[in-house]
DNA sequence: TATTTTATCTGGAATCATTCCGGACTTCTA
DNA sequence: TAGAAGTCCGGAATGATTCCAGATAAAATA
């Protein structure tokens, strides 16, 4: 997760300008970056601070910090996209009930390097994920057994 | 890859039938299951054995298929879904300029008995993805430095 | 076999997150 | 202060997917 002053620093020296809605959402993007948030929450969220701040703006905003780095977009269908500000290699533990996300860190296990000179393939990027249920809603899940 | 046999059998033992419009939809699923394809690739090719299946059950087949174990959809956002028919644990290559996906067969690396104990989170399926430079593209994209 | 029930299929309309667009606004620079 | 570049806004367009209601086909029943 960058610090707030580490992404103004990479948007500035991206020639990128460092608005209001924009400073808005990075800070959005930290205080609730560990719900990896979708555009409507960032949206929600970072319209207290900056009131005027449109829906469009919020996509442009959250398509620009991805293109640059600050953070990943975890892309679904149906549901919301959602962002991920922890650039670490971990696992997301995603809740099939409550659609809440979990960072599992874990140590890199694929040798890329290996793999590259097996497959001829690159990695510039990645996204691992279990799906399944979080703790609360298993418990749910029990107690709903007799419903 | 589950054959054409178990495929059947699952469904029946499910309760549901075999349809001429199912049945070309999983001789598609076998033949070109290994590019993942998508909802529309599936459509066109297995019109070719059922001349009057409709984009509408093409959809709700693949949802069925998916519901019952038989195949996985890797859902993606702008793009179409892709449907995953290799139920064994494997990292996706996918290539971000063309699109294809590879399948990078993994020895699994997480303990999860010890990640459950440890977040309270039950796996009941998993993503694993690289995304980069397959490499035709890598090759194509050397070729076009002086453009 | 005829009748009823159930599952499945179809084409078109609806959905909804996201992107696109033209015009307005802001910041930078000379 | 004027132009240029970057940014923002609201609303319309997009497009893969889902929903819907009526038609078909297969299974179950009598
Ligand atoms: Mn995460
Ligand atoms: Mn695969
Ligand atoms: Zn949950
Ligand atoms: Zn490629």
């Amino acid at each position: 997760m960058m610090t707030k002053d580490a992404i103004i620093q990479k948007l500035k020296e991206s020639g990128l300008r460092v608005t209001p809605q924009r400073l808005a959402i990075i800070e959005v993007l930290i205080e609730k970056g560990h719900l990896h948030p979708g555009a409507g929450l960032i949206y929600k969220e970072a319209r207290k601070k900056s009131r005027s701040l449109s829906l469009s703006t919020t996509y442009a905003t959250i398509n620009e910090f991805s293109r640059h780095g600050v953070i990943k977009t975890l892309q679904f269908d149906g549901v919301e996209n959602r962002c991920e500000s922890n650039l670490d290699e971990h696992i997301n533990l995603i809740c099939e009930r409550c659609g809440k996300i979990m960072d599992y860190k874990i140590r890199p296990s694929v040798d890329q390097k290996d793999m590259t000179r097996r497959t001829g393939f690159v990695v510039t990027n990645s996204r691992l994920e279990y799906y399944g249920y979080c703790r609360d809603c298993r418990q749910d899940k029990k107690r709903r057994q007799v419903p």
